[in-house]
DNA sequence: AATTCCACTCAACAACGTGTTGAGTGGTGT
DNA sequence: ACACCACTCAACACGTTGTTGAGTGGAATT
């Protein structure tokens, strides 16, 4: 049996990412070095690289299994209600859902998209909305109908609008409920919509 | 006389600069070294730290001379304009001009927003938008009146919205003019409002 | 013409971080 | 008893860092 084996290795891989978490949020990633990620995990250094290649990939590692994390989050909702949704004034259940795991891993977020920080997560993060989310809404017909601009532009910029009210929640450090974010959400598209 | 000597000293840091901003292109900041920029400029390593304390000093000064030199650009346009704009559909003057501004430094837009490179200056770009265009649009009763959100949320929304634009156009390697850009940029914003 | 000033060069320094290696320890499963 | 495996430990060569002290050559000062 080697079930034991990987669960020792699954706990040190544990272990260094909640460590290096912390470092990160004292430290610029560029400052976290391998010695101060094993000293703080209490392990040794060559342990390290038995895990990860070096520190790029381990925060690599994190983003993804963070971004996975949100896929798997989003899968359990019907992918094409949004459209219908949307037509209903009721974008909502999609974003809440994100709202929702943001929240969920309120650490993870507020280190990878603070100041310090933004290394390729924000990029990563964008792509991604546009992809699972923003893409479904704009490709909607009806939704954004009448409007001549390019779909790239489109796409870019309603997806930085929604991080921007991330962000800014994050900031705030999740004053609001992911409802009331979801809800503000619809406020200001719909806003715009209905002025 | 010590403008000879000032001189010389402005003409070395800006051959630091330009050849930081090759290096940029090419690699990662972290995988930047000093070494690196003094063998590319052609200049001992220790002259480097006669200009700079270190290569976060170099990108600190040359971010911070590209927001005061668009500051200095925006300038020219008298502050309360936009709001009249605004109303009339015409918001585009300022935008225009911070598209323009880009466009006439483009490669370091393009370094200090790529992927590569985002370690700070995109959340400083946000913060000079809020600061000096955002702002003065959110503020002015009428235009975004009725609307229940919190004015850190609006504004974290529409300058990312408006970052978001940027990006697309410098991915696209700046493919459409700056006019055409302000044009997008208010019909996004007007497309909503008149829907 | 002699001297001071200044940007810059050069070589050397200790300190630190990196990634790798080979030998060793101590629990686990067979 | 045996092999296995995660992990430790110490040492290695190498690159980067920031600093220092001595020196060079052209420009300004007297």
């Amino acid at each position: 049996m080697t079930a034991i084996y990987d669960e020792m290795n699954e706990k040190t891989k544990e272990k260094i990412q909640n460590n290096f978490l912390q470092l990160l949020k004292e430290k610029n990633f560029m400052k976290v070095s391998v010695q101060d990620i094993s000293i703080a995990t209490n392990i040794n250094r060559g342990t390290f690289y038995l895990h990860y290649q070096d520190k790029y990939d381990l925060l690599d590692q994190m983003e993804e299994s963070l971004l996975t994390g949100l896929e798997m989050h989003l899968e359990r909702l019907q992918p094409d209600i949004l459209l219908v949704e949307a037509e209903q004034g009721n974008i909502s259940m999609h974003a809440v859902e994100v709202f929702r795991y943001i929240q969920m891993n309120t650490a993870y977020f507020q280190v990878f998209l603070g100041d310090n920080n933004r290394v390729g997560f924000h990029k990563r993060l964008k792509l991604f909305f546009v992809d699972h989310f923003i893409e479904k809404m704009i490709k909607n017909k009806d939704f954004f109908k009448g409007l001549a601009v390019p779909q790239d532009y489109l796409s870019s910029f309603a997806t930085s609008a929604f991080l921007g009210l991330i962000e800014q929640w994050l900031d705030n450090d999740l004053a609001e409920s992911p409802s009331e974010m979801a809800e503000m959400y619809i406020q200001i598209i719909f806003f715009i919509r209905n002025l």
